[in-house]
DNA sequence: GGGAAATGCGCC
DNA sequence: AAAGGGCGCATTTCCC
């Protein structure tokens, strides 16, 4: 078995260490936590010369550094050399944290041999249910590769340590609770367990290693999932057209995960003066949009007065009590229902009069059109468990926008409804509900009209919401928008304080230098990176970001930032991977891609630009512009181009369109056919996937990672289908993060920009950040372009161009 | 009081 | 017989 771990320098150690006075879901390991002991196994025969006490040899190290002091000193120092040493090859379950608590402690571990989460994410990378926890790994037959009975398990620590909590009167309680790490290490009663435990994990890493290793050996990386042309630029030398996913590990995601956490361990510095600030502010609007909500709807029902403005439940109860359960049998939303607050006002129940005023009480809540009224909301989006949703979509169709409503009627009352502003961002979801299809009344006359319909269709093309006319119009009609509206509002100023503004202020994900130390994770099905504690995946974008959050993340004093991203990579992978005729045309032309796919789509669209009628583009500097562009001639025609674009990488089908453009099936079918006929190659090349997925119940991304589908097979119709819209998916995205992937290593390698001080702090999918000195920011970014525009090796083999926007500035708004 | 489920929402 | 892929995380509510 021992061949089998035998890296460059010869055996491999696995290695482990248990940390005390840290809250792993909380804070990061980067400044926090406090190293108790470690241990070191490398295979059943080796021994550490510790004799055998109670006859059994032992083939495990275990060292206690619980105490401080100078005998601790002396026995870290002593180990150094071990883990400092990069011809000693070391294994671990889940790097990152060992490596940051024991930089923690002075030491710069070396000799990275591997990550047996990473490498068991390879070989299966759908184990969502069962996870990649050590123990989960190791107490799987099909893992291991051995019967169960020849395993053992891995005991909790909970069901190993856990001890009855103690009441307040002394008393055991039924509650089972975990003593300090610190205890168990020091209780002559526990000790014992402890140390069979916590050496435990290193022996398990290690046989772990084992056999992943083995089965990566076993399993081919590419079949014809990598073009082997491609397959021979890749940054390696000798592996041909074919290769191992083993071969994969060590030359992408091992130094990829080291890589990983050099970017962790860096962070990312936080204005926490900007953020307090902005908490300020956020704090004040959000107060009085939740003012304007709550008096509105204590008007209706009197104890609105105190309910909590931010429960989805509350407000389901105030907008629709008594509508019917969308499935059968579940019923239908209570008429009344009552809540339990915090009496914050010294409320006294009655019957409870002249007692002190009770913690909690109860309100009760029922629907704004009167107790026994049915909601005069229709209701035409449903929670997966068939209640109706009160999500930010729904409320703003019933809300409008007033404001832009109310501007428009000030300034000229037969103007209609200001489109949003377009920004030319890929956000397709911000589409969604704007489309021109969803607001016929763009394209109407607003006359007088007496049906109920068209007077509708009025308030809505003003500005208001369906609220207005469920009000009956006029003062409360309005007023019922403005409060909706505030009620919006109040919702998304709570998710930026409570997702940003305050989290990323907070000590618990600080190290010592007041950066932020976000955990980068290969733990995705595609191969995408997650962030978590905190995730700075998903700081909210420019044109959302109403406290200007982004502007928060800052270079130090005297660097810079450069935040680099890629234009349009999954199509662009797409199009080389369908070998799509069109889109690579499109590319290869330049310009604005989602007006091209509309010229594709239109025939009307290429007539006018043939008779010069419009323009695609029109660069400023050759003058005067001749003709309007397609993009805004024909804005409704892109904007269908530019879903599509995105949804046909996703599986939409014509049902989900229909939907969200709320048109027939028929129309929804003929658009999503114009999107093809100018692309049949993506059509075929779909159609091969699912083929493959049949077959073989997997699919492959660009450079040969596997994912497996086995749900294709399922009884269950749900799962399938989804299981073939992945099959689309999956290797766009994931070939897509394969890229980002080769990207970072380029840019970790590119020795110019290492010596001119630059580092990679963050990546968010198609962007890179990286932090450097201000002198050197032109070289810089010519130095991320090219890693970035030639990800293969100096090269990029693909039958398109990486387009690739690199900026620079102090903050990450700025840079963007 | 903690954990889980439901709901919702931020990003690409 | 579902109806766009991939994430992390907050809050409310229910349950033990």
């Amino acid at each position: 078995m021992l061949q089998h771990l035998q890296g460059e320098g010869g055996r491999v150690f696995a290695c482990d260490t248990e940390v005390a006075e840290i809250n792993v879901l909380s804070e990061s390991p980067v400044g926090h936590g406090r190293l108790v002991c470690f241990s070191i196994f490398c295979g059943d025969d080796v021994h550490f010369g510790l004799g055998t006490p109670n006859g059994v040899r032992q083939n495990k190290l275990w060292v206690d550094v619980l105490e401080q002091g100078d005998e601790r000193a002396a026995i870290m120092e002593s180990f150094r050399p071990f883990f400092e040493d990069p011809g000693v090859m070391k294994v671990w379950h889940n790097y990152g944290f060992d490596r940051h608590i024991l930089e923690n402690e002075g030491v710069r571990l070396k000799g990275f041999w591997g990550d047996s989460m990473h490498m068991a994410r390879l070989w299966d990378s759908s184990r969502q249910s069962k996870g990649y926890a050590l123990s989960s790994l190791t107490s799987d037959p099909d893992v291991m590769g051995v019967p169960r009975s020849e395993l053992r398990g891995k005991t909790s620590m909970k069901q190993l340590f856990g001890k009855p909590n103690i009441k307040k009167d002394g008393t055991p309680g039924k509650l089972v609770v975990l003593p300090p790490v610190e205890e168990i290490q020091t209780d002559p009663e526990t000790y014992g367990k402890w140390v069979d435990y916590s050496a435990y994990d290193a022996e398990v890493t290690w046989k772990l290693a084992v056999e992943l290793e083995r089965k990566l050996k076993e399993m081919r990386c590419h079949g014809d999932g990598v073009d082997p042309s491609l397959a021979a630029t890749l940054p390696t030398t000798g592996l041909g057209g074919s290769f191992s996913m083993w071969d994969f590990y060590t030359n992408y995601w091992r130094p990829f995960g080291e890589l990983l956490t050099d970017m962790e361990q860096e962070g990312v510095l936080v204005d926490n003066e900007h953020l307090a600030a902005m908490e300020e502010v956020a704090k004040k609007d959000q107060e009085s949009k939740e003012n304007i909500f709550r008096s509105w709807a204590a008007q209706y029902v009197p104890d609105a007065a105190f309910m909590n403005v931010g429960s989805g439940p509350q407000i389901r109860q105030l907008l629709f009590a008594g509508v019917p359960n969308q499935k059968p049998d579940l019923g239908d939303l209570e008429v009344s229902r009552t809540f339990k607050i915090p009496n914050t006002t010294g409320h006294i129940e009655p019957g409870r009069e002249g007692k002190p005023p009770l913690k909690n009480r109860n309100i009760e809540l029922f629907s704004v059109f009167g107790r026994e009224e049915p909601t005069r909301f229709g209701v035409d989006v449903y929670t997966p468990s068939g209640w109706p949703a009160v999500s930010t979509p729904v409320l703003r169709t019933l809300a409008g926008k007033p404001g832009t409503a109310q501007k428009a009627l000030d300034t000229s009352p037969s103007a209609s409804l200001d489109p949003e502003d377009e920004s030319d961002n890929d956000d397709v979801h911000s589409l969604r509900y704007e489309s021109d299809d969803a607001n016929p009344l763009d394209e109407l006359p607003i006359a007088a009209s007496y049906s109920a319909e068209a007077a509708l269709e009025e308030q809505i093309a003003q500005g208001y919401g369906k609220a207005y006319s469920a009000f009956g119009g006029g003062h409360a009609g309005l007023s019922a928008c403005a409060a909706i509206d505030a009620l919006c509002d109040m919702a998304a100023i709570d998710t930026l304080l409570s997702n940003f503004i305050l989290p990323l202020q907070g000590g618990e994900i600080k190290g010592p230098k007041g950066r932020v130390h976000c955990s980068m994770n290969i733990n995705t099905e595609t191969g995408r990176l997650s962030a978590r504690r905190p995730n700075l995946q998903n700081q909210p974008a420019l044109e959302k970001d109403r406290y200007k959050i982004r502007k928060a993340f800052t270079a130090e004093a005297g660097k810079t930032l450069i935040v680099a991203d890629y234009g349009q990579l999954e199509l662009r992978l797409l199009a080389h991977m369908a070998n799509c005729e069109s889109m690579l045309k499109a590319f290869r032309l330049g310009g604005d891609f989602h007006s091209r796919t509309a010229l594709g789509m239109y025939d009307h669209i290429q007539a006018a630009v043939e008779h010069g009628d419009c323009l695609l583009e029109w660069d400023s500097s050759d003058g005067e512009r001749p003709a309007p562009l397609i993009k805004d001639m024909y804005a409704s025609e892109r904007r269908k181009a530019k879903v599509l674009n995105f949804s046909i990488a996703y599986g939409k089908t014509a049902h989900g369109l229909a939907k969200d453009w709320k048109v027939d099936i028929g129309e929804a079918q003929e658009t999503l056919e114009r999107w093809y006929s100018d692309r049949p190659e993506v059509q075929t090349w779909q159609a091969e996937r699912r083929a493959e997925l049949h077959e073989t119940k997997r699919v492959r991304t660009l450079l040969g990672r596997t994912r497996h589908l086995p749900n294709v097979d399922s009884r269950n119709s749900a799962l399938r289908y989804h299981c073939e819209r992945a099959a689309i998916n999956t290797p766009i995205q994931g070939g897509a993060a394969d890229i980002a992937t080769l990207a970072m290593l380029e840019l970790d390698r590119c020795e110019e920009l290492r010596d001119l001080g630059w580092k990679l702090l963050l990546q968010v999918h198609d962007e890179v950040i990286l932090e450097g000195p201000q002198e050197t920011v032109d070289e810089g970014l010519a130095l991320v372009r090219r890693c970035m525009e030639f990800p293969f090796a100096g090269t990029n083999p693909l039958k398109v161009e990486l387009a690739v926007d690199a900026n620079s500035a102090t903050t990450w708004y700025e840079a963007k």
